[in-house]
DNA sequence: CCCGTATCTGAACACGTGTGCATGATGACC
DNA sequence: GGTCATCATGCACACGTGTTCAGATACGGG
């Protein structure tokens, strides 16, 4: 054991025989040391592992942290899963360190403002609402908010979110084509923001083609709550034969439930998903469903995440990023 | 814009005419202030969106800086993404900031020595290998290391691991419970310990129940390449009856090739496969498979972290979490 | 040999916070 | 009223680092 105390750079300068601002001059490549000293320097920092605290070298108030914050809703998501984990590796490449802040919905409201705590370069919120105080004190603290999957109109706060809208409007216009006029919606829970524009671009794609829902429901965005509420569809409106789900694990729930009740799917019914999940094109899923991009989801919300450092009094932006189509066997 | 400068405790302290001290007090529970001036002092922080900045609190060197770094290799992996998800609960539950080191493997190993220079609690490895410079600067910099999902000898280096070889053992009985006596095995990247330790297994299973593998082969552990790793290992062994998976998603991949090529899965062929993810048990996929159970590993990598945080010079200890056979239909 | 210059180096300061210590005030008790 | 105890409060220090500034040293030219 070397002691409980961390190696400073006083142990490395009374090692080497200098003194500690020729160890800090030693770690910074512009400064000017002698080399040999240098390379004496560096040889017994490896000795003893000695690092530079980050914390107290940014404590000087020059420059960023490279702190960046992460909130994330609960993962047990696949689409948010992977957004995580692609927004994970940009941050990496970009030398920001995520510092996440995960759990439950009533636990992650108190975790965020003691986030706020260190001195972040940014705030990153994944879905979930965020609340008043916590923009307030963003905004208070000159800390850029960037906000996922949702849209805010607050001075200064970026947005990036899929076309959830448009989405709708292609779910409603594939199910037409196929011939669909017994449609119903199937989403998750209403007081997110995806599931309020898919919902309302839903109602609005169907008012546009003349045509009336069956019937709505909602889940929790798991395949057992697609399960349930497919069978409460199914007793509500026994015609059913179009159905729109808010993510693609709901679908794949409902179409089991439909399947299970004798119905065909998509001879019988069409289902259509979420999101394109990695595990949707795989033989025996094959599932119909919107592509929510969560790569160039990233790198838009990188790249706003960037230009609001460059500039962090420019306008508020956001950014839609389109939805496509991805014609399977469900619909 | 309020000024690029973060707000201060001095701030506060000028704004609501008290010492700087005071204003310290006022965010610590503990200690003595009077009622009136608290209050007054919590107030004008609320206004300015003050909060103590825990970096320059923990420079102060007492107690604990609660940052934690997460090692996770790529998260494109069912399992893994369930893992991470549930270590971030865990983590965030008790008190600890996670920052999480992710990116390509060869990015992985610069960013890990950077990461020490943050005054971390310490840091957790998930799966891939942990070269030996880390350990060596983790050991002398008196940061506690634990790993999940390998075993290594190293003094005060903690380990928790789910039991490969015992499920290997479980796979092979299963077939042979089903009359399988053509059996081959299908692994991850060989370079990868728990491919190591469930190929071993295998083997040791086979020999033990006097059979000799048929084929062995390795994929990536995807879909796609247990699609294609399928392929080969029919057309090397047209007589195959029963197969081994070194993970869920190539189990589906395989399953998938096998039914596109006309053989029945389960009545022709057994598949089995390993980790239980989420998806595992819909209906249509009902996969035979052994269950890693993430939530148990990481409430025992809790455990060791919190022991090794107790007393840090105790002895390296090793976690084997027992693996469950889950029959379903493939098999 | 002397002076100017370029370069290296160490002391000192700043960053923002928690806390030990001494001081002053206030109240209680005899 | 005097003395002591209690407690709130402010000052100063410590944490570990980057950086400025002035002093020192070496070196080259005249």
């Amino acid at each position: 054991m070397t002691g409980e105390r961390r190696v400073t750079a006083m142990d490395v300068a009374r090692g080497a025989g200098v003194s500690r601002s020729a160890v800090s001059r030693a770690f910074t490549p512009g400064s000017p040391l002698d080399a040999a000293k240098r390379s004496r320097i560096l040889a017994v920092a490896q000795e003893l592992g000695y690092r530079p605290n980050v914390l107290a070298a940014g404590l000087q108030g020059k420059g960023r942290s490279n702190l960046v914050a992460v909130v994330v809703g609960r993962l047990h998501n696949h689409f948010d899963s992977d957004f995580q984990a692609i927004l994970m590796e940009g941050l990496a490449r970009r030398g920001k360190w995520p510092l996440v802040v995960a759990g439950d919905p009533e636990m992650i409201e108190a975790d965020i403002l003691n986030v706020l705590g260190f001195p972040l370069d940014a705030l990153i919120v994944r879905g979930g609402s965020v609340s008043a105080p916590v923009v307030d004190y963003c905004a208070k603290l000159g800390i850029p908010l960037v906000v996922s999957g949702r849209v805010m109109a607050a001075p200064r706060v970026d947005c990036v979110c899929g076309d959830n809208a448009g989405g709708a409007h292609l779910a409603v216009a594939a199910l037409q084509a196929r011939g669909r006029r017994r449609i119903a919606y199937l989403g998750g829970p209403p007081q997110l923001f995806s599931d309020q524009e898919r919902r309302a671009g839903f109602q609005a794609a169907m008012a546009g083609a003349g045509l009336v829902p069956v019937a709505e429901d909602s889940a929790d965005y798991s395949f057992e709550g697609g399960q349930a509420a497919a069978l409460r569809l199914l007793a509500r409106a026994p015609g059913l034969d179009g159905l729109f789900c808010g993510n693609d694990a709901m679908a794949l729930g409902a179409i089991a439930a439909l399947r299970d009740q004798g119905r065909r799917v998509p001879q019988d019914i069409s289902v259509i998903g979420f999101d394109d999940i990695s595990i949707a094109p795989w033989p025996g899923i094959d599932l119909s469903t919107l592509r929510n991009d969560a790569a160039a989801t990233v790198a838009e919300l990188l790249r706003l995440l960037e230009t609001r450092l460059e500039d962090p009094s420019g306008p508020a932006r956001v950014v839609r990023i389109p939805t496509r189509f991805i014609a399977r066997n469900t619909h």
